[in-house]
DNA sequence: AAATATCCCTATCGGATAAGTAGGATAACA
DNA sequence: TGTTATCCTACTTATCCGATAGGGATATTT
């Protein structure tokens, strides 16, 4: 498994409108400015996460970008497969066949990969958009708190 | 994290030899067409395997390949490090830069990936070539029977 | 109605990395 | 001394990924 450019910008553009969730519109400017994200590259990002109706976009002046869902409902895991394919540890598209060939001579390395495929898509099938920001809002409270004292 | 064709050609050429083991040494033709890896290709594999000490080899006539270690010695989270590379969740060389930025930005995100990291890592590295060997050996146990019954 | 800001669509480019290939030098053994 | 293997260096090819270009469609403001 791995998570590409592509797919850490989209959890970052997710992460961003979630935390403007409620709030209206964000452009794509705005995001792009704020998470530090090519412009256009970004556009084509929110492209695709707009074919799967994770967001929705109004078009026109004051358009912009907003969360079709609500963050509690929308998985780490399901991002990531939408922007970099499915979670499978080993690289490619032949990887089916290759899976075969390997599985029935090496039944147990196959086993394993698929172990490793399993935990990753656990942790991140478990974790919603609502998850992260609970969890961004209690590091720094407790960064600010160890400030203090 | 991501396993290459050139990490499962590693990964199937050690377990051949760990099946080997103890019964002297096996040509690169002989784990090439065992295995269905082209020849040239597992050379150079075979050459960093070499070089990190996974495998030894004698050459010319009857020479050939066997591993340096036990079996119960080598995890093949190691082999999967040393083909291809750290086992970070996210893609590339200037991750590092790109995670104190998102880790500052969105933290709970990179803790996350960070979690998904560690899962994989903790797999591969409690997972010996004999381990792998003893659950083929388990595996084809119960197809048997179950095709005798 | 015109100007402007925004999303939207298609196409392409360059660089990096990975997969695979070629040919010959070197070493061991019969 | 010839054969068979590893070893070494370099090259080719393919694929993917990040990023960019340029314009078209649409909605709001003035």
């Amino acid at each position: 498994m791995k998570v590409s450019h592509r797919g850490l910008y989209a959890l970052r553009a997710m992460v961003f409108l979630a935390q403007k969730h409620g709030e209206g519109l964000a452009s794509v400017q705005e995001i792009a400015a704020a998470e530090g994200i090519p412009v256009k590259f970004l556009e084509s990002i929110l492209a695709t996460l707009r074919n799967a109706r994770f967001v929705t976009s109004t078009r026109g002046r004051l358009g912009g970008y907003r969360l079709y869902h609500a963050p509690s409902e929308i998985l780490v895991g399901d991002i990531v497969r939408l922007v970099d394919g499915p979670l499978a540890p080993f690289s490619d598209a032949r990887g089916l066949s290759a899976r075969v060939a390997s599985e029935t001579r090496h039944p147990a390395l196959f086993d394993l990969l698929l172990d490793v495929r399993n935990a990753a898509a656990s942790i991140l099938d478990h974790t919603s958009l609502a998850d992260l920001l609970e969890r961004d809002q209690k590091i720094l409270e407790s960064r600010s708190t160890r400030e203090k004292s």
